[in-house]
DNA sequence: AATTTGACGTGACCGGAGTCACAATAGATG
DNA sequence: CATCTATTGTGACTCCGGTCACGTCAAATT
């Protein structure tokens, strides 16, 4: 499906692009909807697209020699995947899965390339993201430091309000990852997850609204789990 | 206390540089000798040197909030961190820290970042580099997933040995990292640690060879460990 | 409407890594 | 050389999260 510079420049990444190089890009640029579960982008293969995504979650995701899955990082509307690739020639480390129904926007690497090396506020912007996503892992390997399992979930389930939206003392996931999804961001198992988040509805912390709606009634407690101030 | 040209040239991502970029930077650096377990870079705080390992080796480590050592990487001769300054104004999200002692080369960022800018080239490798990074994170973090912890163990020690020179069917670490710096990388404690390393030196597959050095005889049997095709 | 699928919920059991405590080295330091 | 400190080595015990084996439920599919 074809994609206009209008639909490009709603993409934080490409918003300060000037409009020629917008239109310069949409001719390379397609929109595709993936289903639940469908992979984005494939581990080990050079990919020849940068993905942005326009809704959905997506999940980055490898797997262990022995074949368990090892969740890396949630990509969420606005942000982008596979950006590696504007980089060197080396394949796509990990394997990009939508975790939720998903429309992407895939944009060649080559055009795009040439234009962030002529464009350096956007060499800025890509280095930026990618310093940014650094930093994401790391925060993300220490949450895995913690021997204190119900304040890991607590800390996975934090990060999750801070990319969505949140008021002052509450806040909510749309299209929450299930179980399992946040099970292999955290080296845990899919039962234990489940057990956790048993404890914090109990303690009405937690509660699901509906289908695909996850409401954090109350942030404060939340952050003390996290923090290890109180015992979960 | 000051740094030539040709000493900046010896590092893989300077090296291709100009020579009158060489000389622009050599101004802006410093060489500076660092004690076993000195801080090399403070997390938190914006450091404005990008720093070039020369000797020794350096380990990227965070800490979670009840205060356990997170490892995140190893820093070989020749390689650099703090890289993340070139790319925006947030602060070093990680310490860095001597595992033994080590000489470093600081290159200031703002003269660097402009170097970077105005070389595009430089820009190719800087990014190449950072790409990089986000690979062998993302390789560390799958090494986490692995249950079976001999395994996890072995598969460290096997990146270890890529890192530094290896032959046909054997390797050796220099100045390996002790086991608490192995531990950390991994999850562990570091007595669960000493177990495998106890396990692997009575199967003849790894040895101590004096202060400093680690001999891995048996390649082969160390990649089979790693790769859980049998069990320790 | 009937069936299938996948996600969530829950108990019982067990193994293995963490923790603690201490001994034995090996390196540094004077 | 003597002393001190950090690293390595080892046993015993405990506990907690993985695994297995279910059951429940909602949503998708026929």
């Amino acid at each position: 499906m074809q994609v206009t510079p209008e639909l490009l420049s709603r993409f934080t990444l490409l918003k300060p692009l000037p409009r020629e190089a917008l239109e310069q890009l949409a001719p390379h640029a397609a929109l595709v909807r993936y289903a639940r579960r469908a992979v984005v982008l494939e581990a080990g293969a050079r990919e020849d697209n940068i993905c942005f995504l326009f809704e959905g979650r997506l999940q980055g995701v490898g797997f262990t020699i022995d074949g368990r899955e090892v969740g890396l990082y949630f990509v969420e509307p606005g942000d982008f995947c596979g950006e590696l690739a504007l980089f060197d020639d080396n394949p796509q480390p990990e394997f990009v899965i939508a975790t939720t129904a998903a429309s992407v926007v895939f944009v060649a690497r080559h055009p795009l390339r040439e234009v962030m090396l002529q464009n350096s506020s956007v060499s800025n912007i890509v280095g930026r993201k990618l310093a940014e996503r650094v930093r994401q892992m790391t925060v993300q390997r220490t949450l895995l430091g913690l021997s204190n399992v119900p304040q890991r979930v607590c800390g996975q389930l934090y990060l999750l309000i801070n990319e969505a939206r949140r008021k002052d003392d509450s806040g909510e996931i749309v299209n929450p990852p299930t179980h399992k999804e946040i099970a292999i961001m955290l080296n845990l198992s899919r039962e234990t997850v489940t057990r956790v988040f048993q404890a914090l509805q109990s303690r009405r912390i937690i509660r699901r609204d509906g289908p695909g709606r996850l409401i954090v009634a109350d942030l404060a407690s939340l952050r003390h789990f996290a923090e290890g101030e109180e015992e979960l």
